[in-house]
DNA sequence: ATAATCAACTAACAACTGTTAGTTTGGGAT
DNA sequence: ATCCCAAACTAACAGTTGTTAGTTGATTAT
């Protein structure tokens, strides 16, 4: 097995609280009791509580940065570059659900990091409504509402942290084309 | 003006914080400064924090159990009651974002009512799910997953509370319309 | 004028918060 | 055997938390 340092089963075990809870509402104490130990020995592996949110956070959000890198200078036509985003979100999300909620819940009491967080996230917005521009212009895509489009696929990728985790069965190829299908032709006949 | 009571403005001012920093981040103190009095005053009007959270919940979620059912006894097709759907949660969502953030981030610190609300989102989402159903049976709208129709529609309204204060300028009644086009049609041409 | 009510105040509480300092334990390398 | 070191421990801290008790001043009703 992969050997897991003790600083990342507190990041593990601190993700999954933070799901739980929010941020605020967990407890150093309360990462102590779930892994076995006491609240005083978690520092000899991280330095604050501070910290461990933003190892959970950043390492997510420059993931979908750098994904989001490659689909947009990718020579591929409009449907295929938001089916790439779609099948970004959910292997991102399928291997990290506990995280996920903290990127997303939890992003404002970053601190330090925070606007650096911000302005990947504002990026990433930009990049994605790009694209659907292009498409627009393209003719590939139809011509409405480019914000409402926008919002309304990233609202549901952004919530995918909250389904997937009840929907085990499901693998993340299946669920990413089956979104697409849903995302791109809607729901009528 | 309306006679707004002194407990009405502490929930308005506590909603508000709620939205920014979660119900854990945000304490009596801070409420009681943003309405320039001290943390001990607040109870002269409220029993706890817990009951702030309550109030402002609580409501929201018979808000939109009521107008489900209003919307699943209407004879009306599938794609109207959809519509009807989409209208509910705009026109409630615009007239209380903040409350709406509680709504979806903080429901779990609700303590005994918990349980009571988590009774009515689940009676929710039955609903619109043997709506999206039935309109399969009736063949009018398309034979695809439910599940990811239900989860994405679902996402995408529950997370109008985000956008909304974004548009100012864009009535109910107009971000309705698009959204409806939107997730009903795709963004195929 | 007097009484009652509302809504603010000060002072204090016991519990809990993140964090630090210093110490102990047990296994692996010398 | 001895040393080293990772990783746990106990004890304690200063600050913050939600909440209670009792008081005061202003407005409203009698």
């Amino acid at each position: 097995m992969k050997p897991e340092t003790r600083k990342e089963e507190i990041i593990k075990t601190a993700a999954k609280l933070f799901k739980e809870k929010g941020y605020s509402a967990v407890t150093m104490r309360d990462i102590a009791t779930a892994m076995g130990i006491k609240a005083a020995s978690l520092y000899n592996h991280i330095s604050s509580k501070q910290e461990i949110l933003k190892d959970i956070i950043i390492s997510l959000a420059e993931a979908f940065t750098q994904g989001m890198q490659q689909i947009k200078t990718a020579e591929s036509s409009t449907i295929q570059k938001v089916e790439a985003v779609v099948k970004l979100h959910v292997e991102i999300t399928a291997q990290n659900t506990y995280g996920m909620a903290s990127l997303n819940n939890d992003w404002m009491h970053l601190e330090e990091k925070r606007d650096y967080y911000l302005s990947l996230r504002s990026g990433y917005e930009s990049d994605f409504r790009s694209i659907l521009l292009e498409g627009i212009k393209r003719k590939e895509i139809t011509n409405s509402n480019v914000e409402v489009m926008l919002f309304s696929i990233l609202s549901t990728l952004r919530s995918l942290y909250l389904w997937i985790p009840k929907k085990e069965d499901v693998t993340p190829d299946t669920l990413s084309k089956s979104l697409s299908t849903v995302l791109i032709n809607g729901i009528n006949k």
